[in-house]
RNA sequence: GGCCAGGUAGCUCAGUUGGUAGCAGCGUUCGCCUGAAAAGUGAAAGGUCGCCGGUUCGAGCCCGGCCCUGGCCA
């Protein structure tokens, strides 16, 4: 059994995670937590990420927190090999794995059958600075020119999966697949479970926690970041407060800009991941605020397997 | 009380010499997404142009009055 939790920022995953890891842990069954989010890899990144403290954890082993040097470019490639050592680490052991994501594509990329060509630096540098010095349109028709498919499904404006795709097919020699695979498992016996939250109580909820982010040293943090390296860190210093917080160190926008425009960030975030999620019927969703929420989720994700079927929300 | 500047989309504004309001920025909604995904991108919906009257074939643009906002002077 593999159990994943996912949901829009916010929610409360990374809480119900660890509720359902001490359930497990309460009938005998070792059970861990294993991150699959893009931002909570990197050390230091603490406060901005909402990052659940060792007291919050409770006790529960919790994977791939941690691991990064601010940086380190994360990629999805590398995060779905490491998150499918940890699952498998842990059915090895007889532990249960709960993965919790925000990202789809992170979570997909571990539960489903994803292949991800290679990547070369070098030519993918080349690929940037063409994309910076003649601008998205030509890197596009360039593409057109050899593999008319995939240039048909890619937008003309979109300069990162341009270049992408021709990285590929100059690696490879190979059409570039623009297209997701189907939603398959490849991993056997995973139980997707969703956190449901009406939006207006998730807007009211991501504004508190931008504010408690600011109130908790946000500010702080990317100051001993920046020390450590953020701003080379591709990754990491995009992240949702921390691009933010860096403009505002610049002097680009006030202090109140910079909070204002995380609470706006966070809520577009917020409906991407939703977009993905809503549309993936294999999701059992639960309401995040069901009084009995471990005991659902326990129910769904719990040894006796799927519990009653599909809930709807 | 006097003078000046303004009242146009949810917000910030553009609107040339009067001709059925702007591919505007931000936000919002919906969509796309394979080695940066807390990233990157596309589309759409939003306006009685403060109110009343006048001039004109025709007024956001001109005239008069009123209301409101900000600043300066009393």
């Amino acid at each position: 059994m593999t159990v994943v939790l996912v949901g829009a920022t916010a929610t409360g995953k990374s809480r119900l995670a660890v509720d359902l890891a001490r359930a497990y842990a309460v009938r005998g069954v070792p059970a861990e937590v294993v991150n699959a989010d893009s931002m909570l890899v990197y050390r230091g990144m603490d406060v901005g990420t909402a990052k659940p403290t060792p007291a919050e954890r409770d006790g529960v082993v919790h994977h791939l927190l941690d691991i990064y040097d601010v940086r380190r470019t994360a990629t999805v490639a590398q995060f779905q090999a490491l998150a499918r050592g940890a699952i498998q680490d842990c059915r090895d052991r007889g532990v249960v794995p709960i993965v919790v994501g925000g990202s789809a594509l992170y979570v997909r990329a571990i539960v489903d059958d994803f292949t991800f060509p290679a990547t070369d630096p070098v030519r993918r540098a080349a690929l940037e600075a063409d994309l910076a010095a003649v601008g998205p349109e030509v890197l596009h028709q360039r593409l057109a020119a050899l593999d008319p498919a995939a240039a048909a499904r890619i937008e003309p404006a979109n300069g990162r999966r341009t270049v992408r795709a021709l990285e590929v097919i100059g690696l490879t020699g190979q059409p570039y697949s623009a297209e997701l695979p189907e939603r398959r498992y490849l991993l056997p016996d995973v139980v997707q479970i969703g956190l449901a939250i009406p939006r207006p109580v998730l807007d009211e909820r991501i504004v508190r926690r931008v504010q408690l982010m600011w109130g908790g040293g946000l500010v702080a943090e990317v100051r001993r970041l920046e020390a450590a390296g953020l701003r080379e860190g591709v990754t990491a210093s995009r992240g949702l407060g921390y691009r933010q917080v860096l403009s505002f160190l610049d002097g680009e926008i006030s202090e109140a800009e910079a909070q204002e425009q995380t609470v706006v960030g966070t809520r577009k975030f917020a409906r991407r991941q939703d977009s993905w999620f809503l549309k993936d019927e294999r999701i059992h969703w639960l309401e995040h605020d069901r009084a009995d929420l471990v005991a659902a989720a326990y129910a769904l994700a719990g040894p006796h397997g799927r519990g009653p079927g599909r809930v709807t929300h």
